[in-house]
DNA sequence: TACAATAATAGTAATCATTATTGTTATTGA
DNA sequence: TCAATAACAATAATGATTACTATTATTGTA
């Protein structure tokens, strides 16, 4: 990877967002520091900062959101307020018994969690 | 929801279907049966099957595919084959776990696992 | 059984997210 | 400094899904 202010700019919007954004919201952010840059260098380096585990992306209703926090969680969905939270849980043991009695080899683990938050319980 | 034989189709084709199958593929086998069905009758009465519990749907790489086993599982995706095999496991102690650490109520619990299957690791 | 209300349909156009193409520009290692 | 090529902006194309519209089918009631 060559370095490039385009790429460098949106691994920092993505780092500096701690709400899961999509490609364009990425795009619109870029947009406001480099007007000229195409949404479809956001796309390619978005999945190329993926692809070498800079960020980490995830499915939420079908489209694609971006996380720069790494550390091993999963996410929970609020259907009232549509926020998504992080979830700190460890899934070792969870995927330990299913690689046990499936003979399967897992190495990703992605849970997706929806319901009540916290705050919308208290509305 | 009234009677239709294009409803009652593809409901019968999801259920005959143990492949977890896409709007495109009930299509094309709705297609041999009625010529004319719409690809928009397809996706509308798939969706009108998931809102009124008859079929559930799963997020397989961004596209939805369908599922008529309503039994409480999740999913397994190999990333070899491609394959997606249902995982019969119970999820009620780690969702009560997330509960009580959280706070928030969750009424859904969806697991995405990819991995190597165990056909693929004798190859 | 006939009929009116309206749910459901086929066909097609539109939308949305994402990917591909292309000609030009920028980075980098020699 | 320069050549190789990664990355770029602009834009076209794709694939999945949804929306629209005029017509047809189902259903509860007279």
């Amino acid at each position: 990877m060559r370095f490039s202010k385009q790429r460098d700019l949106i691994l920092n919007i993505v780092q500096d967002t701690r709400t899961h954004p999509t490609a364009d919201y990425v795009y619109e952010k870029a947009r406001t520091e480099l007007p000229n840059v195409s949404l479809g260098t956001v796309y390619r380096n978005l999945g190329q900062l993926v692809e070498n585990k800079l960020i980490k992306s995830i499915n939420i209703d079908g489209t694609i959101h971006y996380d720069a926090f790494l550390d091993n969680h999963q996410h929970f969905q609020c259907k009232s307020c549509n926020r998504v939270f992080d979830i700190d849980i460890d899934t070792k043991d969870f995927v330990s018994q299913v690689e046990s009695k499936t003979n399967h080899i897992i190495d990703k683990c992605q849970v997706h969690l929806v319901g009540i938050c916290k705050d919308c319980q208290n509305n």
